[in-house]
DNA sequence: CGCTTAATTGAGAGCCTTCAATCATCGTGG
DNA sequence: CCACGATGATTGAAGGCTCTCAATTAAGCG
């Protein structure tokens, strides 16, 4: 059961790469010595599920490679909640109301935590508390909006969005156009945005017929106008703020009764 | 602009219960008194935004009621990412590629902080990270769930799935049944489900003739069989790891070449 | 008690899915 | 290096689930 190919360590220099990319950490620090102790060095190979344990919530890094977040619903389709790549750090719930698992899309090398242990020495380091401060939110409004997509958008909105996003992490610009290199197939996109791998076909068509993007095999796309894909992604953009289609929430409009309070007020009620 | 009426307080008492409830923290300690130099005391009225800064990422306290977080998507439809109540953190992103806004449910009271100043501060006080690091994941799982169920869930399974979750949240308990007053109008739940009105309407009449549930007025649901609920939801039942139509994700199926290595082979690569 | 707003119920349309067949891509073996 | 086979992607036709539009009923408040 344990093939002979590869090797992967947890060795200090590999673990002071991971402190250091992951939390800008100086090498020798306690931290990285605690961390270090309840670390699991794991390669996943492209398609393998990553060696999860279903009970406790779990934290992962990605020193390398490519990985979906999913879970399955009914009928047997599953939905992918998010995809990650080398230097993310990945919160991974434990058996809730759905079963989540990792799946590698390409070679996959991760530091595995249990996340209780993780982020109870995390706390105790300003620095490494501060760099979680910042991942975790910025994952928290990346699913909220998935949420959005997946709750109120066209399939053509969907994939417009997921092509506008992945050029911001894997795009390749050249030019005024953005290569894509894309790791997961069109299930995994479909399995992402909450549609079939047959919508996800014809949505690219149409934007492939109005010129918007070239497909060159299975897994290379390009895009010719981002600016395009984001409105049709019903995206906020910088350039509508004035008459938008997507508009911004006017909270001049809220209501002054939602009133500022001297924040200095002493005591009260 | 300033109506008369109520008074709220960032004073000491005030802000002492929000340490303490949020964090656990005894009065008097730093932290306490560096959130509250950055603390802005709000008391929103029942259907009104909250007073946001739509430039910054926030981070509210609700120290009571109950409001939405909400986005506007395509032709004017909204998507409620989350439901809080009194007690919770609210992680609000500035805007993105979605515009976000909260909107009082009920008379609300909160304190909002701008997320960079609050998570700076919190970094610096093992207790408060603490804290934070069990809800910020907690958050980030609740809204996986959601994603899931507006990915691949059917109207029926949502909700279910809403009551199931609100059953946790603000159910009463009466012997074998369970008691919701929910402050949502029907509206409010199909945007927080990706569904119309009249879609809410009439699953929760499916419900009602299987006889899971009973409605009274507006507001109130009575739920029989929070079991048959959660089945219905596509949720994992404890009771039904073996024949599982909502199967567990099979990890002893991962191959094993997703190896454990050791965590103590020094150096290497 | 009447009015306003919310919720329910019904009929028809639309978008995405399902089912099925064809085509393309890419890895493998000759 | 090319042919082949397997898998993935594309395209087409039909069906289903939810939405839209419309009317009716109920709830809650003054």
């Amino acid at each position: 059961m344990r093939y002979a190919s590869e090797q992967l360590h947890t060795g200090a220099a590999n673990f002071d790469r991971f402190t250091r990319s992951a939390f800008g950490l100086e090498p020798g620090e306690d931290v990285g010595r605690q961390l270090k102790s309840i670390a699991q060095a794991v390669a996943v190979p492209r398609g393998k599920f990553a060696p999860l344990d279903r009970e406790l919530d779990q934290v992962a890094y990605l020193a390398g490679g490519a990985t979906k977040l999913w879970a399955r619903a009914s009928k047997g389709r599953e939905q992918i909640v998010a995809f990650h790549f080398g230097g993310d750090i990945v919160s991974i719930p434990a058996d809730g109301v759905h079963s989540y698992a990792v799946t590698a899309l390409v070679d996959t090398e991760m530091l595995l935590f249990p996340a209780r242990e993780f982020f109870d020495r995390a706390a105790e380091n300003s620095v490494v508390a501060r760099a979680l401060f910042d991942r975790l939110p910025a994952a928290l409004h990346r699913c909220r909006d998935k949420a959005v997509a997946l709750g109120r958008k066209s399939a053509l909105e969907r994939i417009a969005g997921f092509l506008v996003a992945m050029s911001k992490r894997v795009g390749r610009p050249e030019g005024n156009r953005c290569v894509l290199e894309l790791p997961m197939s069109r299930r995994d996109i479909g399995d992402s945005l909450g549609l079939t791998i047959e919508t996800v076909s014809r949505q690219l068509g149409v934007l492939r017929e109005e010129g918007l993007i070239e497909t060159q095999g299975r897994s290379c796309i390009v895009l010719f106008d981002l600016d395009a894909l984001t409105r049709r992604a019903g995206h906020l953009c910088p350039s509508e703020d004035f008459h938008a289609p997507t508009s911004k929430i006017d909270l001049d409009q809220c209501d002054a009764r939602a009133r500022r309070l001297a924040p200095d007020s002493t005591e009260g009620n």
